[in-house]
DNA sequence: GCCGTTTTCGGCCCGACTGTTTTCAGTCG
């Protein structure tokens, strides 16, 4: 009988559990850890990472699938055992097999996993042998000499253990995108300077744009490899060299950032490109689809028995497994494969096809220039408008504007657009959503701008229902045009709100507003699979700066990047409307 | 645990590098 507080409630109050595909999915991640501690099947463990990824690829809400009587749909890698855990999980937000795992193995043993140089087996031993348990138990023991009299252990892996866990104590964290571009810039400079280096590629999540990275693959296209190694490993800001052989090294900058360096025939320079450009479920997939037409598929070709058919290009490799050339942002093993061979591929968002920005600040709030100076550096960035949003008075630590302030503000931006040339400014506020939902300024004001952008700054912490009701209310309001940076993230130092996105973009349809993608490195808000979800129910995503200085709008760049990786197409978003197109649109959103 | 134009069993992605071996297991990407 179900005991926990949850359970007990009646139905009529909460009428599931509330757990979302994510959640479905870290429970199938953690089976399948637990079951790699084990020693369990590795088929097995790679069924429920498998299932794990389809269930967190799948846009509908499965727990809200099922509770309203519906079936769940066929998913790939999901078969009648995995499709009755689900059930399981969304009914009791559990399942029995991880809770007698968890009883079996040391749960804590799966943080273990995750630091580099042990897997399942050297983990299992040092826990059976030595009962290490935490990182830091771990770190201990390495320290006190006692891993390296293990067998089969020795005094290196010991050393190179008590490194890598210290530094998973102190960082262990991804990079945003934006903050490695410059060391990634940097490294391409130097390299293609190398002797005989007739390529030189940042591969890996990099090149797939995903909005954190957690080191830098680089590939390098080149007849000899030595004196292109020779060259990576002079390059004067390695802080250590964790491994080199003839064509592969890893080395650790002196930021922390990791890099792995590949030097590859040009005959190659496409395999290899594809395969390290990954992801590796995408890679794992192409490869399997290889084996199933009789081919071979590795870093170095498309191979029929000993004959390479393919490998120069990426293009070349997929046209030999019969699909279009798919592009890095969409190799997740999230459908592309399918859309490839049917040449149904989205045609992606371009950088240049955002005609204007919706959400930038000013010296007025928290900005660092004047509203000329935004003006100008918005159209040197090739934008024909440009809404300023400054903060609403309730964020105090923004100078926010009251009513009065922001009716000059509006006043200042009329002038200014009888003097302007080749771009114009819009009138908008970045409205303080407050906790029970209402905005933080008055109708007769909000009414008299061009937009409203609404954003949460304060009580991060609600629960989830109270969170969704409140953004849902925000949105409802008649003065609504934009959902600013909806899950409130920064990357590394602040959690997403907990709340119910389905919900919220099932609201923004029936309001018809539109959902930000905020494009500042440490937000990168909307998510990937959130933009495609919403494109799906023909939300429009608004791809914005939320410039504090005239150099932020370089930063739109990695929005269109998570845009991309979310499947959008021009035509999903709102910014890449012409300036009396987005007029019409902004007029209707007022009701 | 999934899957099937070699289909209900017997497969399941591929290669480089390290450290500890003494011919290779473990890990990584």
């Amino acid at each position: 009988m179900p005991t926990s507080n949850v359970e007990s409630r009646p139905a009529a109050v909460l009428p599931r559990l509330g757990i979302d595909n994510a959640g479905i999915a870290a429970i199938f991640e953690e089976v399948a850890d637990l079951l790699e501690l084990k020693n369990d099947n590795p088929f097995r463990i790679r069924a429920y990472r498998n299932a794990a990824r389809s269930v967190r690829a799948f846009t509908p809400d499965i727990a809200t699938l099922i509770g309203s009587g519906q079936e769940l749909p066929k998913l790939p890698g999901i078969g009648d055992d995995l499709a009755a855990k689900i059930h399981e999980i969304v009914d009791t937000g559990s399942s029995a097999l991880r809770e007698r795992l968890r009883r079996q193995v040391p749960p804590a043993l799966v943080e273990l996993l995750a630091v580099p140089g042990l897997g399942p087996k050297r983990v299992q031993r040092l826990y059976h042998e030595l009962g290490v348990e935490t990182p830091q138990q771990l770190h201990d023991a390495a320290k006190s000499g006692r891993i390296g009299q293990l067998h089969g252990f020795g005094r290196k892996l010991q050393d190179k253990l008590l490194q890598a866990v210290e530094m998973k104590l102190q960082t262990g964290k991804r990079m945003p995108l934006a903050l490695a571009a410059p060391t990634a810039e940097k490294l391409l400079g130097y390299l293609r300077q190398a002797q005989g280096a007739a390529e030189v590629v940042v591969a890996g999540s990099y090149r797939r744009m995903r909005d954190t990275v957690g080191d830098l693959d680089v590939v390098v296209a080149a007849a000899a490899s030595a004196k292109i190694m020779q060259h990576f490993l002079a390059f004067p800001e390695i802080g250590e060299v964790l491994a080199s052989g003839p064509t592969r090294a890893s080395v650790l900058l002196r930021s922390g950032l990791q890099v792995d360096l590949r030097v590859i025939d040009k005959e190659a320079y496409g395999a290899a490109l594809v395969y390290f450009t990954g992801s590796k479920a995408h890679g794992i997939a192409i490869r399997r689809r290889a084996q199933e037409q009789g081919l071979k598929l590795s870093e170095y070709g498309v191979f029929r028995g000993e004959q390479r058919i393919a490998g120069g290009t990426e293009a070349s490799v997929y046209r030999a497994l019969g699909l279009a050339e798919i592009p890095p942002e969409l190799r997740e093993d999230c459908g592309e494969i399918e859309a490839a061979e049917k040449g149904r591929l989205p045609r992606l968002l371009e950088l240049q096809d955002l005609k204007g920005d919706l959400h930038a600040h000013s010296k007025a709030t928290d900005g660092a220039n004047t509203l000329e100076e935004m003006a100008a550096a918005a159209r040197d960035a090739g934008l024909q408008y440009l809404a300023i949003t400054d903060h609403s008075r309730r964020l105090k630590i923004a100078h926010g504007l009251d009513a009065d302030a922001l009716l000059q503000q509006m006043e200042r931006i009329d002038t200014l657009n009888g003097q302007l040339k080749g771009i114009t400014l819009l009138k908008g506020i970045e409205v303080d959503i407050l906790e029970n939902g209402d905005l933080d300024l008055p109708d007769e004001v909000l009414a008299r701008l061009d937009l409203v952008v609404g954003a949460v700054h304060s009580h991060f912490a609600l629960p989830r229902a109270r969170q969704t009701r409140r953004i849902l209310r925000a949105m409802e309001h008649r003065y609504f045009t934009i959902l600013a940076h909806p899950l409130g993230r920064l990357i590394g130092e602040r959690e997403m709100l907990d709340v119910d996105l389905p919900e919220v973009i099932a609201g923004a349809r029936r309001r018809g507003c539109a959902l930000e993608l905020n494009a500042q490195p440490q937000r990168m808000d909307l998510f990937d699979i959130h933009c495609r979800a919403a494109k799906e129910q023909g939300v429009p995503i608004c791809i914005n700066s939320d410039a504090h200085r005239t150099g932020d709008f370089t930063n739109l760049r990695y929005g269109v990047g998570q845009a991309r990786r979310g499947w959008l197409e021009k035509g999903d978003v709102l910014n890449t409307r012409t300036l009396p197109q987005l007029r019409q649109y902004l007029k209707q959103c007022f009701v």
